[in-house]
RNA sequence: GGGGACGUAGCUCAAUCGGUUAGAGUACCGGCCUGUCACGCCGGGGGUUGCGGGUUCAAGUCCCGUCGUCCUCGCCA
């Protein structure tokens, strides 16, 4: 028996031809309404769909509801006449004829209209999230979510991880990103921190012998933000023992592949290619390519080098390197003003100029057309690989400089040409470097973080730690990076060789990193593993640019949640509590709304 | 922290060189209409031009500051 007639027996969604004739109930929100008169149109909605409600004047005159009210509608489904049959529509060859319609909640007019086309400000969205959220793009968003963590669910318990959580309360890390800070009430003057991932926890589970372990982890980083990064944001997580790079790789391989085909029906071609972080490089000058196209970078130096172009001598000189792009058909695809829009993106990503050169055997056009003169074009052509009519880009430079420029410009020019081919490519980028140096610092920092293994023993440390390689690798997608990982360092004396290469003292690093070094020295397994982030590789196979998109409720570029006005100012009382007084800038605010309470306060008697 | 764009009705936008009562579409409300499906037609209500200050006879428009949103460089082991 149903003790609550007002109930659905079915969703707004399901309801089709073969239903013709039964009684039913739906539940919704009133989506469009068309009044002709002597009958009155409303489509219901809800999460499964919308279904056409036909009103009789009569029953029409029984209530009143607008936009976003909730109904209930008790009514019988007829079968439309086939001119009237809405093929655009799952459930277009039916109405549902309303008998009895029961208001269940009213809505104010509401500040935005649900369409799945919608301009409305990003800001007025957020700030009435849960009626952007009603609109079916972003439902299928969050269902696309759902069903893609719970196919990855799958695939790891399939293969033996064991899905654990790690505290939310940590400890603050010393090197990497900036920690979100929670004071400590029982500790005055102590906080912890939100972690910024689960890394040094889940090698303690490999240390504990977990040997396999998956986690869906949030993750907390007080850095700018951007549309691909949110402060916090979602992983997929996971750790093995007794491991090294391929086997690690062939679990995420298995993982991914049945991942895609469970979510999405797509069938990933494995094994992914592996390319190395100075082949990656080399050919795409970023080590989170977009391999979709070509368009890769050639080395021009043999042409430079005998070229009476100051520039070039001058970088090769000095270690750099002279580095090119050719874009076929390039001199005919690119007017002067987009190669002076080139130039400009160049100088964005921190180059002094852009050398190009229409390549003609004529001696072509461009600033570089007067040092490709002569046997010196031909020469040129041939070196860069490149065909009459052909435009070379070139820039030269560090070779970090020039391959970011470069390597910028190619997935700017991808994108611009049409070269990008529909797909999912995905590869491993391995091999990273071990040590960047941070030269505001003037020191070394580690590349990954301070736990990846070396590739080799360390008995040999090169002069320049710049060239040691470790263990870390990516996963990339489309031009995105997707995740990374690394063996991690099981062995507690090249653990303290690591930190004493970075400068770390032996006090320092029992003080920072003493309980992850204690627990190296009780037996630990070679271990390592791997994260992805999981707001962008769903937001990445949706074909989604932002993140947003994909979280529920997100936050803006300043780090605001507006429709909890997160963050906000706390009581005094609350303050004292945790032992945290206001200073600075934080104090003058304060300060400034107390005033304004104080004078908005009526004079007392 | 730096650079850029934007902020006018619930929403999306317009408003000439600084000049009369700040307009349109849509949403909302009322009326008409029996087959629409973003229905149509007629009518109506709706404004602290983000906020504060300045210049001017006069500011949505010009200047300064501030707040907010978006993009971007730095940053994000």
């Amino acid at each position: 028996m149903n003790t609550t007639p007002w109930l659905r027996s079915h969703t707004c969604g399901e309801l089709r031809a073969e239903h013709v004739g039964q009684r039913v109930v739906l539940n919704g929100w009133v989506d469009a309404r068309r009044n002709h008169g002597g009958i009155f149109f409303v489509d219901l909605r809800d999460r499964y769909g919308k279904t056409q409600v036909t009103l009789s004047a009569e029953i029409a005159e029984t209530v009143r509801f607008s936009a976003e009210w909730v109904l209930a509608v008790e009514g019988t489904v007829v079968r439309r006449e086939p001119m009237n049959v809405n093929p655009d529509r799952p459930t277009g060859e039916i109405d549902v004829r309303a008998e009895k319609v029961t208001v269940l909640s009213e809505s104010r007019i509401p500040p935005f209209e649900v369409l799945d086309q919608l301009d409305t400000a990003v800001e007025t969205r957020l700030r009435h999230r849960y009626i952007d959220l009603r609109r079916a793009p972003l439902q299928r968003n969050l269902l696309h979510r759902s069903r893609f963590i719970s196919a990855m669910r799958r695939a790891f318990e399939a293969q033996d991880f064991a899905e654990v959580e790690t505290p939310i309360l940590t400890r603050a890390t010393p090197e990497g990103a900036r920690d979100y800070l929670v004071p400590s009430r029982v500790h005055p003057g102590e906080f912890y921190a939100l972690p910024q991932s689960p890394q040094i926890f889940k090698q303690l589970l490999m240390v504990a012998g977990m040997d396999r372990y998956f986690q869906v982890a949030r993750c907390f980083r007080d850095e700018d933000l951007r549309a691909d990064r949110q402060p916090e944001f979602t992983q997929l997580d996971m750790e093995m023992s007794f491991v090294d790079e391929e086997r690690i790789f062939a679990v995420w391989e298995a993982v991914l592949v049945r991942t895609f085909r469970e979510a999405m029906g797509v069938e990933l071609t494995i094994p992914f290619p592996r390319l190395t972080w100075d082949e990656c490089m080399d050919r795409y000058g970023v080590d989170k390519p977009d391999t979709r196209f070509g368009l890769e970078l050639v080395d021009i130096a043999a042409w430079a080098k005998t070229a009476e172009f100051p520039v070039f001598q001058e970088a090769l000189a000095s270690g750099g390197r002279t580095l090119g792009l050719v874009v076929p058909g390039g001199g005919e695809l690119l007017s002067r003003k987009d190669i002076t829009a080139l130039e400009e993106l160049a100088k964005n990503f921190g180059a002094k100029g852009l050398a190009w050169w229409k390549a003609s055997a004529e001696g072509g056009a461009g600033p570089l057309a007067r040092f490709a003169a002569g046997t010196k074009a031909a020469e040129l052509m041939q070196v860069a690989g490149a065909k009459e009519g052909d435009l070379l880009l070139c820039a030269a430079g560090k070779a970090s400089q020039a391959r970011r420029v470069l390597g910028e410009l190619r997935v700017h020019l991808g994108r611009k040409l049409g070269l990008v081919k529909p797909g999912w490519n995905l590869l491993w980028v391995t091999h990273f470097p071990m040590f960047e140096y941070d030269e505001e610092a003037g020191r070394w920092f580690s590349a990954h973080h301070p736990f990846t293994a070396p590739v080799g023993d360390l008995s040999e440390i090169p002069a320049d730690l710049g060239v040691m390689r470790s263990r870390a690798y990516d996963l990339v997608m489309n031009g995105w990076e997707l995740g990374s990982g690394s063996i991690r360092i099981h062995r507690q004396d090249v653990q303290a060789r690591v930190f004493q290469l970075l400068g770390i003292s032996a006090e320092e690093q029992s003080a920072k990193f003493g309980f992850l070094l204690e627990a190296l020295a009780h037996g630990a397994p070679p271990h390592g593993g791997f994260a992805v982030g999981l707001d962008r590789i769903v937001a990445l196979t949706l074909g989604l640019d932002s993140i947003r998109d994909v979280v529920a409720f997100p936050k803006t570029a300043s780090a605001s949640d507006l429709l909890c006005e997160a963050p906000s100012k706390v009581a005094p009382s609350q303050l004292a509590e945790v032992h945290v007084a206001l200073a600075g800038r934080a104090l003058l605010e304060a300060g400034k709304s107390d005033a304004g309470t104080a004078a908005a306060r009526p004079p007392s008697p």
